[in-house]
RNA sequence: UUGGGUGUAGCUCAGUUGGCUAGAGCACCAGAUUGUGGCUCUGGGGGCCGUGGGUUCGAGUCCCAUCAUCCACCCCA
């Protein structure tokens, strides 16, 4: 126990945190390249933030919380997305005031007791964005267009997106009560999960995986027909604009998403073959919310994409193009007489930006020359006997096998050049 | 919660119907080359065979339990 990592949580060693440094820094320059600027949140947040923000009946809140008191009795809970942590930051700080819409984007880790599978894992990661301040339909498109690009700076080509819009309050509760209506006399066909929620939330049963409550329901109403004027509206203008891009999406009934807190826009990005959880990311408009949490009568709009899972259709595409482990130059030193002679020339080269290494395992000459070929060193600076008696170094190419010596105070324009022309 | 698979060296895995001191490849270290890499050869260090019980003269192998892990279900990123 003591040496292995909780369930669900894992190690990213230097081979793969590559990969992630890579990710993070397209999906970085992308969103500011879209005019969202960072926005970095505490971890954990009061209980209630969550319960109040994602909401009470959702999955998350009711059995995956990370929930602890802390030493003075406060309910804290490790932050299981990001969007109520950014709400309240706007609050807090009234953002809200200044100039509109509020662009902000976020990434890290977030927590939920989960089973762990192939792309879920109880720690996870996510790159989230939001904007606050505007129900204009093209800020929509906007967002859906930044998670678009980011996938295309990757290299993912195949993916679904789908699109629903789940309405308002209002026209969600006129439709909520005429599903239960319509499910009510097929209940006894439902697989027992949906027979016990399809009072308190009837839509989770439109996406129910089970094969026997799809048929039960057969011919449902959908939300799509029965949106209020506003809504449809807000739905036709958010298609329009991804249509006006060439953009291609699915409309998608079921696409009722697992929070409270959406309303209109809601979408998700599929990506297949990389296991069940084939969920990239999702987000989608969230206009109450804001107030809901103790603000203005404010509208938003984001989304969140699964760093995990988008690494799994990365590799699997097998296109991320990074450079190998490289070190400039290995300092070999023939004798242990000569180490704090190497220690100042290898401070000199990375003084001057040159990535330099050396041996601190005693290693003799031979097994240093392998030591500097298994790091990457393009070239190996021998420090020996003749060397420090003559006041030079000899610089071995370990490409072309080259070997000269080049007086020590000519050393960094030495290296810098060959570097340069090899 | 539920179902299935898998736990043997740092990694990937062999290990026969229970029967010698538990193996291989890769990796690591050393030597062949006492100041010069990649290839090759030789040698070396490393294993509570997941854990605990049971059956047996004898268990890595069979039985039970437990833990871990993977995949799926649920849901989602």
């Amino acid at each position: 126990m003591l040496t292995k990592a909780p369930r669900g949580t894992y190690d990213i060693l230097p081979q793969d945190s590559i990969k992630w440094q890579y990710i993070e820094s397209i999906m970085k320059e992308t969103a500011e390249i879209f005019g969202y600027r960072e926005i970095r949140v505490p971890i954990f947040e009061h209980t209630e933030l969550f319960q109040r923000g994602v909401g009470e009946t959702t999955d998350i809140v009711s059995k995956e919380m990370y929930t602890f008191n802390d030493k003075s009795g406060r309910s804290l809970t490790l932050r299981p997305e990001g969007t109520a942590s950014c709400v309240r930051a706007l609050i807090e700080h009234s953002s809200y005031a200044g100039l509109l819409p509020v662009k902000w984007y976020y990434m890290g880790p977030m927590f939920r007791y989960d089973r762990p599978q192939t792309g879920r894992y109880r720690q996870f990661h996510q790159f989230g964005a939001e904007a606050f301040g505007s129900n204009n339909p093209y800020l929509d498109g906007e967002v859906i267009m930044l998670l678009l690009e980011i996938l295309a700076r990757l290299g993912l080509e195949e993916y679904e997106l789908h699109l629903n819009s789940v309405g308002c309050p209002q026209c969600r509760g006129r439709y909520r009560q005429k599903l239960i209506d319509y499910i009510q006399p097929y209940q006894d066909n439902l697989c027992p999960d949906c027979q016990a929620r399809y009072i308190n939330n009837p839509l989770r049963v439109l996406d129910c995986k089970n094969e026997a409550c799809h048929q039960a329901i057969e011919g449902y109403p959908t939300l799509a027909d029965h949106l209020c004027e506003n809504c449809l509206e807000h739905y036709e203008q958010v298609k329009g604009a991804l249509a006006q891009q060439g953009i291609l999406f699915i409309h998608d009934d079921g696409l009722v998403r697992g929070l409270d807190y959406y309303t209109n826009t809601a979408f998700e990005i599929h990506i297949p073959g990389i296991g069940a959880q084939s969920a990239v990311g999702g987000g989608g408009r969230y206009n109450g919310l804001v107030e809901q949490c103790g603000g203005p009568d404010l509208p938003g709009i984001g989304f969140a994409l699964g760093l995990e899972r988008l690494l799994l259709a990365v590799e699997k595409k097998g296109e991320m193009l990074l450079p190998p482990p490289e070190i400039d130059v290995f300092v070999a030193v023939m004798d242990s007489a000569y180490e704090a002679q190497g220690m100042k020339i290898l401070q000199a080269l990375r003084g001057a930006g040159i990535k330099a290494e050396k041996d601190y395992n005693q290693r003799k000459a031979r097994a240093q020359m392998k030591f500097a070929d298994k790091i990457g060193a393009r070239l190996v600076l021998f420090l020996g006997e003749e060397e420090v008696q003559k006041g030079f170094v000899t610089l071995r190419n370990m490409r072309s096998k080259e070997q000269f010596q080049v007086a020590e105070n000519d050393l960094l324009r030495a290296v810098s050049r060959t570097l340069l022309i090899d």
